[in-house]
DNA sequence: GACCAGGCTAACT
DNA sequence: AGTTAGCATGGT
C-alpha cells in the first residue's frame, strides 16, 4: 500500500525502496498499454500524460527518472496503480486454482489507469490486430499528429488529443498502417468531438449501460468497450475475451465457450475483480499455452 | 499461399 | 436474434 512506500527523490528522480511485487516486464508488455520501449531487461522509457517516464529496477528498487515527488505522486502513483492492493486482490483471486497458477506466474503485474481517449483509439486499432502492428500504428499516429517531448537529447511524441486527431482523413490513417480501421477512427473522432463521453457516468451506471454507451462508436463492440473501461481505470468488473482468454476460459467452461458463457461465468465467479484476474490469465495464456 | 492477430460492421436468414 | 463474409496489414 502507499502509505508503506518509503521514497528518496531529488530534482530529477524518484526511488521507492523495497517494493519487490512490481514488476515492469508483465506490466508493460502484456497487450495493455503499446508506448513503453524495453531498453534493456527491468529498464523502460515510455510516454504517457503528455510525459516521458524512465524507469529501471534496482533491486528491489524502483527508480524514477524525469519527474519529481510531486508529480509522481499526482500522476505516476495513479497511473501506474501504485495505490491498489494487489496482495489483498491476489489472495482473493489465487481461491481460483487456474488464478492461482497465472498469478504466481506474473506476481509482479499492473493494471495501468491510461488516459481515456488513448486507451479508445488504442483498441479500436487492436482489432483483428496483433500488439507488434498495434504499437507500429500507435507509434506513427504520434509521430505524424503528436507533440515534441524532447528528453536526455531525444524527441519523443506525446499521444495527440481527439481535437488535434480531428484534421486526420481516412486516406491519413490507411497510410500510418490502420487498415480497414481507418474509417471507423475517423467516425468515432468526429462523433467525440462533437460529444464526449462522460467518464463518470460510465464508472456510476451499470455495466451493460457502460457498455451500451460505448458500443454507439463505430469499431468498438464488447470486447473493445471492455478493453477500455478496464485499461483506462474506469471499472474492473469486465472481462474482455479475445482468442486468448477463449483458449484459457474453455478449460472452465469446455470446448470454444461462447462470450456470452464466458462474461457469465467471469462476473460470478471473479466479480468486481474480473478486470484484473482476466489479465492475469491473458498474460499467462499467452506465454504458456 | 494459407493462417493468424486483444473483432467489428453489415448483410444476410 | 442469431449467423457469417469481408475486411487491411505484416509476420510465421
Amino acid at each position: 500500500m502507499l502509505s508503506t512506500y518509503k521514497f528518496e527523490h531529488g530534482n530529477d528522480f524518484v526511488r521507492i525502496c523495497n517494493i519487490p511485487n512490481f514488476d515492469l516486464s508483465s506490466t508493460f508488455e502484456n497487450g495493455q498499454c503499446f508506448r513503453w520501449e524495453k531498453i534493456s531487461p527491468d529498464h523502460y522509457i515510455g510516454v504517457a500524460m503528455g510525459k516521458v517516464l524512465e524507469v529501471f529496477k534496482d533491486g528491489d528498487d524502483l527508480v524514477f527518472y524525469n519527474t519529481n515527488i510531486k508529480e509522481f505522486e499526482s500522476l505516476w502513483i495513479p497511473y501506474l496503480t501504485l495505490d491498489v492492493d494487489y496482495e489483498q486482490i491476489k489472495q482473493v483471486l489465487s481461491k481460483d486454482p487456474m488464478l492461482k497458477k497465472a498469478v504466481e506466474f506474473a506476481p509482479g503485474l499492473h493494471l495501468l489507469r491510461q488516459n481515456f481517449h488513448e486507451t479508445l483509439i488504442c483498441f479500436i486499432l487492436s482489432s483483428n490486430n496483433n500488439i507488434q502492428r498495434i504499437k507500429k500504428i500507435v507509434n506513427n499516429l504520434c509521430q505524424a499528429t503528436g507533440k515534441d517531448i524532447s528528453y536526455n537529447g531525444k524527441t519523443y511524441k506525446s499521444f495527440p488529443p481527439i481535437t488535434d486527431m480531428q484534421k486526420l482523413t481516412c486516406e491519413d490513417f490507411m497510410s500510418m498502417g490502420a487498415g480497414y480501421r481507418s474509417k471507423y477512427l475517423v467516425h468515432t473522432i468526429n462523433a467525440l468531438c462533437c460529444k464526449d463521453i462522460d467518464v463518470e457516468h460510465l464508472k456510476n451506471c451499470s455495466l451493460d449501460q457502460a457498455r451500451k454507451v460505448l458500443q454507439c462508436y463505430m469499431g468498438i463492440g464488447v470486447k473493445v468497450a471492455d478493453c477500455i473501461l478496464l485499461y483506462s481505470g474506469t471499472r474492473y468488473d469486465v472481462f474482455p475475451s479475445d482468442v486468448w482468454i477463449k483458449k484459457i476460459m474453455a478449460s472452465y467452461l469446455g470446448e470454444s465457450p461462447s462470450v456470452e458463457k464466458i462474461l457469465k461465468y467471469a462476473s460470478e465467479v471473479f466479480g468486481r475483480y474480473a478486470g484484473i484476474a482476466q489479465q492475469y490469465l491473458f498474460h499467462y495464456a499467452r506465454f504458456n499455452l
